[in-house]
DNA sequence: CACTCCTTA
């Protein structure tokens, strides 16, 4: 008989990501006649596979041998050369040998059928290999038993002493320069227009179901909205396809034609300042460049250098925060220089990496740069870097001020540092950089004339209705952007606005026609073209957008803005882990940025639906960055990794609320990422080889010890890409249908799956997502994502020196997948209320205890049975809503994060369910109690 | 009964 507290020899048997699979010979066999391999866990810095190799005969201690013949091992404190314990007394350890016993620890796991169990037959002196493996089949879950769960979170000692507990005060999004001003307060309250609109809808939805024969009437009098649009639509399609054959022909090759690229080049107003531009960088190591709209900085200054002599030192590179942005400069600069994209001048974006070896100018995302800056923190294939657009302020931009900071600095002058800024904050960031020199460009750009209101709106959505129609009955031709909130405001904008001309225009024919058209990121990429169109003469357009032309799309021809003054701003709540999308006012800096939009093909005029007064003293100057509202875990991992330990000490520009990061590196550590003392784990690791959030990555480690991985990565694609399923307005319940036959039971992970799954099968994959309203370019990208994924587990595979691939499916094994997820994300678990909770239908978060609802879109929305789930994310916009849902088994949480939850107090419990109770309250930081965990299991 | 925007080997 296997003994307990006695040290045997084992062997290893294989090696895997977390450990190392170890089998143990023994006199005798078990009951059975087989022998249990024991999986053993590692959370040493180095890679099981650098200490142990497989063959190996190793030292083992027997901590537990079950009734079911399961063993606990551990090789904690056994001298691998003698065979014996190594026995330590307390007052021999200093703290500091303390510490490093902790951070080597060989943890140990109790194997069980979840974390991949195999048994091994002991065959006695028949010649046979004695370690053939033989797989257990996956345990079913056993009948539904009642478990009460709560989290028993434990505190590093990292973190010990530090506050994590928020105050109500804190933990809310305090943005606003003024939270007395009316600007705020109409925030707050929202749109008394909206919310009528928003019964009307309903109103007229229960009208329409109450009574089909209205709604014939109306199909057969015409949909009034339809009556309008339908025989524009076909009209706009003509004239502007004859108006674009016209621009073609003459126009639009024009003037630039007439040009040749050399005078094109040199028109632009940075040339005037090339030789200036270029002493200061060859003096300075930082340069911090204003340059306007139109100075042509982005395109010019990098061609300057390379013709300077930089190239030949190394790369020129230039990042931009988003990938059309890459692209499409270098295939300017690419045709400027006279070659193509991907010789002397190329880009590198996530899934295309267009340079080669000749490669002298490179665009790229600032987020591809702040991965590179992982693997080399030097940077040492650069000669001059130039943050563009820097004044976004984008979390890989501020994460690369504070890198490339200290790179060039360490590099003493063969790294120079380009930033781009706006004038606002040029000063904040010559002073960041060493005191540099803030280097002006002009731009091209037209005047704009700007507007403001004499009182304060208490309706911005009414006033831009009204303010739509009186600039186009009353202003010369020219077409009209306006800056809303979100999809809801702009549909509702949208249809009123149809509403109101066609009254308008019964009423007063000379009235020209106004086209109305909708833009935001989630319309499909048809809608979103339809605005750049050009407008057919003797007609005018309107676009609403959200703060996707802010930026990201520029539209030709706007000569009017609308800017009401505000944006939905995500801002995340560290304390209950939730985004919150919040209506704000601007800043001023956007503000400008709105109005600019104005003056980019002729002189303009921007409307600001709210007071000078409200512009100089309720809007902040600048918006606060990215970095100080969103969860940072994935950007602290990546600080880690790099080895910066000190990350509360880290010098970022505008630094993030201490408790934004102390929860960061909460997660991480909850995540296994880091240890007692906060130092990045193996696992942590290796988690930081996947270019995405922490929860998502521990998962899909995880899922390989749950045998499914194959499964997981498909499901974490498909959560790496927006929303899939498209709705369009006419057609919703028909979308919504059949989404329906995708749905799986036990939730939208599943769901997900099955969607990627049918989409991978169909013959015509386009014609497939046209018949089941799903948008094509997302799976295309979700095929992407996944291709990655398969790439990063095979070169970890080579890391750890596995033969065999560790993508492998669960063939249908569902329950696995669930329970992979369940090991990354139980941090994200919610309960449903008690049954005579007011709020029928709603859950309470675990951690927090928050209320929480099931979105609408969730296959779980009014379903029953569905006791306790995971969420993907959280996030408050009319409720707080659980995004892609899954039921799980409560007792997975203390199976898969036993450092995490316990069962709840016996007290509280019934007799009944005494008995049936899986679990005696446990220690969980002693290796021997870890056995508990799976007992009772059968 | 429902969605600001963007990125990451």
């Amino acid at each position: 008989m296997i003994q307990e507290g006695q040290i045997y020899t084992g062997r290893v048997r294989g090696i895997k990501p977390f450990g190392a699979f170890i089998s143990i010979r023994s006199e005798e066999k078990s009951k059975d006649g087989l022998c249990h391999i024991s999986q053993i866990s590692t959370r040493r810095l180095e890679s099981p596979s650098e200490i142990l190799k497989t063959g190996q005969e190793v030292f083992v201690k027997v901590i537990k041998v079950q009734n079911d013949g399961k063993i606990s091992l551990s090789m904690k404190n056994i001298d691998q050369s003698k065979g014996v314990e190594i026995l330590e007394t307390e007052t021999m350890e200093s703290r500091g040998q303390k510490r490093r016993q902790d951070a080597d620890l060989w943890e140990l796991t109790q194997m069980n059928n979840a974390f991949g169990a195999k048994r091994i037959a002991l065959m006695g002196n028949g010649g046979e290999d004695p370690y053939a493996e033989v797989d257990e089949a996956p345990e079913q879950d056993s009948e539904e038993e009642e478990v009460e769960i709560e989290v028993s979170k434990s505190v590093p000692s990292f973190l010990k002493g530090k506050n994590l507990k928020l105050d109500v005060d804190e933990s809310a999004l305090t943005v606003t320069k003024n939270p007395e001003g009316s600007m705020t307060r109409v925030a707050q309250y929202g749109s008394k227009f909206m919310s009528e609109a928003k019964t009307r809808k309903l109103e007229k939805k229960k009208e329409e179901e109450r009574n089909k024969r209205l709604e014939e009437k109306i199909r057969m009098n015409g949909d009034p909205l339809n009556q309008i649009t339908r025989p524009t639509e076909n009209e706009i399609k003509k004239s502007a396809y004859e108006e674009w054959q016209r621009q073609s022909k003459n126009q639009s090759y024009g003037i630039r034609s007439n040009m040749s690229i050399k005078e094109q080049r040199e028109s632009l107003p940075v040339y005037q300042k090339r030789d200036e531009l270029l002493r200061l960088v060859q003096q300075n190591d930082f340069l911090i460049v204003v340059g306007e709209t139109g100075s042509g900085k982005t395109t010019q200054i990098t061609q300057y250098l390379a013709e300077e002599g930089y190239s030949s030192k190394g790369v020129i590179a230039c990042t931009q925060p988003r990938r059309v942005a890459a692209t499409s400069v270098a295939k300017r600069v690419a045709q400027e220089v006279g070659c193509k994209v991907g010789e002397e001048v190329g880009y590198t974006i996530r899934f295309e990496d267009c340079t080669s070896n000749k490669t002298i100018i490179k665009y790229m995302t600032d987020g591809m740069l702040q991965r590179e800056a992982l693997v080399d923190p030097d940077l040492m294939k650069y000669s001059v870097i130039m943050l563009d657009e820097a004044h976004e302020r984008t979390i890989a931009t501020d994460v690369l001020f504070a890198l490339l900071r200290e790179a060039v600095i360490r590099r003493k002058g063969g790294l120079k540092l380009i930033v781009t800024s706006a004038t606002l904050d040029s000063q904040k960031f010559s002073r960041y950089f060493e005191n540099c020199p803030v280097f002006h460009i002009e731009g091209r750009t037209f005047p704009v004339k700007i507007f403001y209101t004499k009182e304060p709106e208490l309706d911005y959505i009414q006033s831009s209705i009204e303010t739509v129609i009186d600039v186009h009955t009353n202003n010369p031709p020219g077409d009209i952007l306006v800056f809303l909130t979100g999809k809801e405001e702009i549909d509702t904008c949208c249809e009123t606005l149809v509403e109101k001309m066609s009254l308008l225009r019964a009423e007063k024919p000379h009235v020209s026609e106004l086209i109305v058209l909708p833009i935001y990121s989630s319309l499909p990429s048809e809608m979103q073209s339809r605005i750049f169109e050009p407008t057919p003469s003797g007609k005018r357009k309107v676009v609403l957008a959200t703060n996707i032309a802010e930026t990201s799309v520029t539209i030709d021809g706007i000569y009017y803005v609308i800017d009401p003054g505000y944006v939905k701003v995500n801002a995340y709540d560290p304390k209950l882990g939730m985004d919150s999308l919040i209506v704000q006012p601007i800043s001023r800096a956007q503000a400008d940025q709105r109005s600019g939009r104005a003056g980019r093909t002729g002189p303009g005029i921007c409307y600001r639906l709210y007071t000078k007064n409200a512009y100089l003293n309720e809007m902040p100057a600048n918006t606060v960055p990215e970095i100080q509202r969103q969860n940072l875990s994935y950007t602290i991992l990546m600080l880690k990794a790099m080895g910066i330990d000190d990350v509360l000490g880290f010098n970022f520009m505008d630094r993030p609320k201490e408790q934004l990061i102390l929860t960061a590196l909460e997660e991480l550590y909850i995540l296994d990422a880091l240890d007692e003392n906060g130092v990045l784990t193996e696992f942590g690791k290796r988690m930081a080889f996947f270019p995405m959030e922490p929860l998502l990555s521990k998962t899909l480690i995880q899922s390989i010890e749950f045998k499914c991985s194959d499964e997981v990565i498909t499901v974490i694609a498909m959560l790496s890409v927006p929303d899939i399923f498209y709705r369009p307005k006419e057609k919703r319940d028909e979308a919504d249908r059949i989404k329906a036959k995708f749905h799986d039971y036990n939730g939208d992970h599943l769901t997900l799956l099955n969607v990627y799954n049918k989409w991978s099968d169909a013959d015509n994959p386009r014609l497939w997502c046209q018949n089941n309203f799903i948008h094509e370019k997302s799976m295309r990208r979700a095929r992407e994502v996944r291709r990655q994924l398969l790439k990063i587990f095979d070169n970890l595979d080579k890391r750890e020196r596995q033969a065999e691939s560790s993508v492998i499916s669960c063939r249908g094994n569902w329950d696995l997948i669930r329970k992979a997820f369940v090991s990354g994300f139980f941090k994200n678990s919610a309960k449903r209320a008690a049954t005579h909770d007011p709020d029928e239908g709603s859950y309470r978060t675990l951690v927090e205890n928050t209320p929480v609802h099931i979105h609408p879109s969730s296959s779980l929305f009014r379903k029953h049975g569905v006791d306790y789930v995971i969420y993907h994310t959280l996030v408050l916009t009319n409720k707080e809503y659980m995004h892609c849902i899954t039921k799980i088994d409560p007792k997975w949480l203390l199976m898969y994060a036993p450092r995490f939850f316990k069962t709840a107090d016996s007290s509280q419990l019934s007799t009944k369910k005494k008995t049936e109770k899986l679990q005696p309250l446990f220690n969980r930081n002693d290796p021997k109690e870890n056995w508990r965990l799976s007992k009772g299991r059968r």
